[in-house]
DNA sequence: TTCGTTGCAAAGCTTTTGCACGAAT
DNA sequence: ATTCGTGCAAAAGCTTTGCAACGAA
């Protein structure tokens, strides 16, 4: 189904206005890239000339969230991220910490051992975070050499 | 090896002073549970009579992630939490959005992952970050409730 | 004596909130 | 006419930082 439908339909079932605020924010977010932070979308949303308001985006923010339009994840602790759930692919990262190369991979016994939780203590995983940091083949010479 | 070796050693391999704050502060994280905030420390050390100072707290958590006695974790993006390394084994975390209850779990296939991925890649791995979020049994259960 | 360290308070940052005005139904 | 939403600015809450005094080596 459409967002915006699901989104409306959401408003309307918890009788919540359909604002011009609410239709900008969530047809911007839909353009962002995978991880985006609050600000970047505010800031985006200012680029194109129109004006919202930092609380309506964490508003609406939470209400996207509220009717799974929209993932809040938590990476790093300097902010939040946001990522819609649609079309979502799951892939790990390497990072190395000397050059700032990432890698993706894809393992998945990373999904058999999310199977294996989820039934063991009968979870409902809704987002997981797997990153590994370390020096990359590159950086890891250059270190040995010294 | 003792903790406090490490850390004193550390000290002195990197020019830092040994003050009495960063033996304490060093002595009781060791008496704090698994996943301690800075301000339960803080609290911690106040209440056994002994004045250290918010800063201090912080900086020297840093000093001691930094020699690898304690990991600090991004669980809910409210804080960081803390947790010594020391007698423990490898483990991930389960958070629940809806509570906050942290589940630990052990999977060795996390560790063929991480061999796989260095022997693929050369790589040289020195931490990882692996946590799951979603809704634990007892909140999955209130909200189909609803 | 020399620097690193400490405590304090202020600043930094992201996110939340109170309030008066404005808009959707 | 209600009632909810918005923008603004201030508040919150954790962590970091600037600075002067202090203390380890």
């Amino acid at each position: 189904m459409e967002a915006q439908k699901i989104f409306v339909d959401y408003l309307k079932q918890n009788d919540l206005k359909n604002t011009p605020e609410r239709m900008v924010i969530l047809q911007e977010v839909m353009k962002l890239d995978k991880h985006f932070e609050a600000e970047v979308l505010f800031e985006h949303i200012k680029s194109i000339n129109i004006k919202v308001s930092r609380a309506s985006i964490y508003r609406t923010l939470d209400l996207l969230v509220q009717c799974d339009l929209v993932n809040r994840i938590n990476f790093d602790n300097t902010c939040f991220y946001y990522e819609t759930t649609m079309n979502k692919s799951s892939h790990d990262h390497f990072i190395c910490t000397e050059c700032g190369k990432i890698i993706e991979f894809y393992y998945s016994e990373i999904e058999k051992i999310h199977k294996n939780i989820t039934d063991k203590f009968e979870l409902d995983i809704s987002e997981y975070s797997h990153q590994i940091y370390g020096k990359c083949k590159d950086c890891k010479q250059k270190k040995s050499l010294k």
